[in-house]
DNA sequence: TTGAAAGCGTTACCAT
DNA sequence: ATGGTAACGCTTTCAA
């Protein structure tokens, strides 16, 4: 008489069953399992062989429980619906967490909190300890989590600057350097009265951009203008309207640095309604090198950025931090590079 | 002497502590934990007094040991680089799944295979049995994961259309019926010679939206003609690869099917580049909705896709599986709808 | 090098 | 309605 199984689900077989075809004991399974080395190359193999034999595979919960490891990853993203919906940044960006974390075959769970609520619910279950490790990315400036998860004594690496002083790992990609680089080619050519679509305030992405941005022009010996700059929210419809109250409070301006390709496509549309030919009236730069890069009119001239690279890197990162063989905070930042297209193309006649 | 902690890591309260704390047995907490009936409402009170107190949380790993259910999802997508990287596809449809399991706190667990080899350790973790059901989405027809899962007898979803006629169940856009409603938009234009830029072959939706394509031809009484049809991958390179073939063979065509928008930006930019006027001389309409669709010139008329619901219709089913209450195989179909722009406009002049 | 046995935190059955 | 207790499958001392 067995037990009924709650699901009638098919179970796979256990230690036992293996140990009992290959005649050793359950320890010795399990040394062989987790590649001990205290354990002879005979008895190696014939456990080796039952365990193909019954197809067996570690069961999981009943290793956590006793280890205290969950062999999972958590990633947040905590954005605003509509971002998510349009930016290629988080499936690069997953693809390489994905990668650099297959070799060491954690699962990587993700999270994706959508309301106050959520975000309350996916930090008890993080505090709770049911991952090994978590990669917090596209954070705001109030969110709450890095906090519950530093009390809670669980590792994390931050994708991109986090802004408040966290005394957190992170990985970014040079915001600053990338922005001052496109500010740069744009003084390079002539431009002189060169506006800005920031990000938002809050994000890491945008303050730094933005002080990117201010760098190039004090280089240059020009003194930052507060009705050349104008914060966005990323997207395309919101670039657009930053667009049009830039140019309604400066008429006079031969050169936009956009701190999205999407705000920069919301951006040539405005222009081109208000009758400015790219490049010749406004030269414009974006930023993401993403595939609207590649679709706008006049095509556009873009920071490219090492996004999987920069996914890849937070797992390793964690992993390290998860070992316990790396506790110090590490902050590491990818270089960036100028992709020179038409929009920002030729010299401007004075 | 406490056994040491193999990772040192704060272990929260466990049933025990809580049970102590409250002066009742383990089991009475576990009622209550788990929202049996079977308690007193006074007992109640001081065990939910109890939890918040020490902040306990369930230990999952425990729970799942015992109940055989894993209180995880996985969703597996099986795409070949490139293709993820540009296609806001996926985290739409990942908001969309998040959505419909986040009623259920029902972790999701994200697989991304990159190799045949990661495939195969992905099978082998899923036929394990470590997750309670399975997403697979967009699954190519030589995938071996539908057989292998079906056979370990775990619960599945697809996202689009198998091609190999698993018996299993699947939601999907309409595919055929938004591929006949684009091109018989193009008819009632006055197109004539109408060529289609395909998706993969091997795909449900790249067959599907060629069929429809044929559907609305035979319909106005017109013969598929080979030399007017191409397959493509999806992207914006396949796509102008294609448009660069079609215009060599099929000088006269006077409309294009794309069966993404990715696909006709590239046809776009290489019609173009040939002299063709668009919508002029030739009329061309993509598929998705995708925000490039708003910043081709001209902006682009394509086929609009639910695909947040159709993640969350996902999720449904998964979680109605899962939970036995509807192992009846069901096919979901989503309706889809033609957004008119300028790319399309227009009569043609005979 | 190998085995016996003690947990890990829960659930669920069987009494009471 | 509540409590005692036997699993669940695994890792890890401790002895041999």
């Amino acid at each position: 008489m067995t037990i009924a199984d709650p699901q009638a689900r098919p179970r796979g077989a256990t230690l036992e069953e293996v140990a009992k075809v290959a005649g050793v004991s359950r320890a010795t399974v399990s040394r062989v399992v987790n590649g001990s080395p205290r354990v002879s190359g005979e008895v190696r193999r014939s456990v080796e062989t039952a365990v193909t034999q019954l197809g067996y595979v570690p069961n999981r919960a009943a290793r956590s429980l006793v280890t205290r490891r969950s062999g999972s990853i958590a990633v947040v993203i905590t954005e605003p619906t509509g971002r998510l919906f349009s930016d290629p940044f988080f499936p690069r960006l997953l693809r390489g967490i994905s990668g650099g974390l297959s070799a060491r075959d954690q699962q990587l769970i993700l999270l994706m909190p959508e309301s106050p609520a959520d975000t309350e619910r996916t930090a008890t279950y993080l505090a709770a300890g049911h991952v090994d490790g978590i990669l917090l990315v596209s954070l705001h400036g109030d969110d709450p989590l890095p906090d519950r998860i530093a009390r809670a004594g669980i590792p994390f690496v931050v994708g991109g600057r986090p802004l408040r002083g966290h005394a957190a790992s992170f990985v970014d990609v040079d915001n600053r350097g990338g922005a001052r680089s496109a500010v740069e080619h744009l003084l390079a050519a002539g431009r002189t009265t060169i506006a800005t679509i920031g990000g938002p305030g809050d994000m890491g992405a945008g303050v730094d951009r933005l002080a990117g941005y201010r760098d190039a022009l004090a280089d240059a010996g020009l003194t930052a203008d507060p009705s050349l700059e104008i914060a966005g929210d990323f997207t395309q419809g919101g670039g657009a309207a930053a667009m049009e109250q830039l140019l309604a409070a400066r008429p006079d301006i031969d050169a936009v640095f956009a701190a999205s390709d999407l705000m920069a496509a919301g951006a040539i549309a405005v222009l081109e309604a208000a009758g400015r030919r790219i490049p010749q009236d406004v030269a414009i730069v974006g930023y993401d090198d993403s595939p609207v890069a590649s679709t706008t009119r006049p095509r556009l001239t873009s920071v490219r950025q090492p996004i999987e690279e920069m996914g890849q890197e937070m797992a390793r990162l964690l992993l390290a931090a998860v070992d316990g063989s790396d506790p110090v905070q590490r902050r590491v930042i990818l270089a960036t590079e100028l992709v020179r297209r038409a929009s920002s193309a030729g010299r401007r006649v004075p």
